[in-house]
DNA sequence: CGGAGCTTTGACACGACTCAACGTGGGTGG
DNA sequence: CCACCCACGTTGAGTCGTGTCAAAGCTCCG
């Protein structure tokens, strides 16, 4: 799988998503489309290039020597991966579902690269308050709304602004995203249905019914009850 | 004491720790030496410019509407603060003991600041991987190492490499680092002290005996007895 | 139909938190 | 100079949230 990357350079640069079947590349060995859990660069080896993501989802993530994981961040299109100084990875990547990958060129603007750089320490800050004072149903709540930021589009349903995504990370994804255990959030998002704040269809196709509330419980200003 | 920063640029570039009475400085309002607890700058304010810590400590931390707080990172002699992007602080700073800034100018040179701005994603990804995923004493521990990196000096004591630092940190303070509570910090530091893998005295000046199995509890290795 | 992978749910255990009491050291003012 | 105070630290007892272990359900797909 990670020979798919030796020669992403073929395509175009802004390969943006044509409305053409991308379902074609994905059997033509050229194409940049990867399928789920591809490893696209390890933690420790050799530092690789840099790309952005272009469409699918790509986890990066820390593992500790008896094997805990600790994902890093979750990132969606448009999003790039990779930064970073010194000569090794310091995390690994993987997709987490079909993703495709644009190659970034190493010497981008400087400006582009430090908001990256920029939007990257944010984003990891917010992860260290959110794994250091929150507590499991706000930590929950706090992932909907950063995937429905990332991945949302306005759902069919208009009541309240909800928000429809597809889910990318599995239950233990998002445990390891957020200091949690899988039955521990599988717990969380059975209490967010029942309070009617999300609906979750076919596994995988998650609205969030009412976004307000839910940014309550995720800055722990309201709670949620069993 | 904010006022002490509104005219730093007075102080000659790189006023490096000079032999001469630093206590002279302290009662002198141009001098930018600070007394322990002094805010430098608010999370939501707009944005300040940027200093390098040149002596003492500083805390970086973000506080949750219901007054919880995450300490983002201590930060010792030679390392940057103020850094990043938009138009408004995303953390608030303050002195942990008496400190001296320096001011950087906005116009660094961009090698430097991308450097600094790597520097300071890897450490905030140490601390997700910390928070998200280590226990108590191995975060204790991980603490210890990290501030002996950053403020220790070769103890007399030479027994295997021991280390001796001024803690900067209360109890609470590095709870609030770590994701713990005040007490919880206190009960892992005593069992350090009996493992004999650490030596407090006069509340604040601490000793690693033995970095190496300190080093190994940290990662996971090895466990803690109680 | 059958199996693999993921999810849900329950019972129980345990680590960290909460609440509380007490100890310690440094600073201040009578 | 001492009594007092206040902030910080330590320690104990009990609680609670989350983890662990186990079993069963669901869904997709061969």
């Amino acid at each position: 799988m990670l020979q798919m990357l030796a020669n992403p350079a073929a395509q175009p640069a802004f390969p943006r998503v044509s409305s053409t079947t991308p379902e074609m590349r994905a059997v033509s060995l050229a194409g940049p489309l990867l399928p789920p859990r591809t490893v696209v660069f390890l933690e420790g080896l050799t530092r690789c290039p840099q790309y952005r993501v272009v469409d699918g989802c790509v986890a990066t993530a820390q593992t500790l020597s008896d094997g805990r994981r600790q994902i890093i961040d979750l990132v969606g299109p448009g999003r790039l991966i990779g930064l970073g100084f010194g000569d090794q990875n310091r995390y690994s990547a993987e997709t987490l579902g079909f993703t495709r990958l644009e190659l970034v060129s190493d010497s981008m603007a400087q400006g582009e690269r430090d908001q990256a750089l920029s939007e990257m320490l944010a984003r990891s800050q917010s992860l260290v308050m959110l794994l250091g004072r929150k507590t499991a149903p706000e930590r929950v709540a706090s992932a909907l709304i950063d995937l429905s930021r990332q991945f949302g589009r306005p759902a069919r349903d208009k009541r309240r602004g909800a928000i429809t995504f597809h889910l990318y990370p599995t239950r233990g994804d998002l445990a390891d995203w957020l200091g949690l255990t899988l039955e521990t959030v599988s717990r969380c998002l059975t209490r967010l249905k029942k309070a009617a704040l999300i609906d979750i269809r076919q596994g995988d196709l998650v609205t969030l019914l009412d976004p307000q509330q839910l940014a309550g419980i995720a800055a722990g200003d309201r709670s949620l009850s069993h």
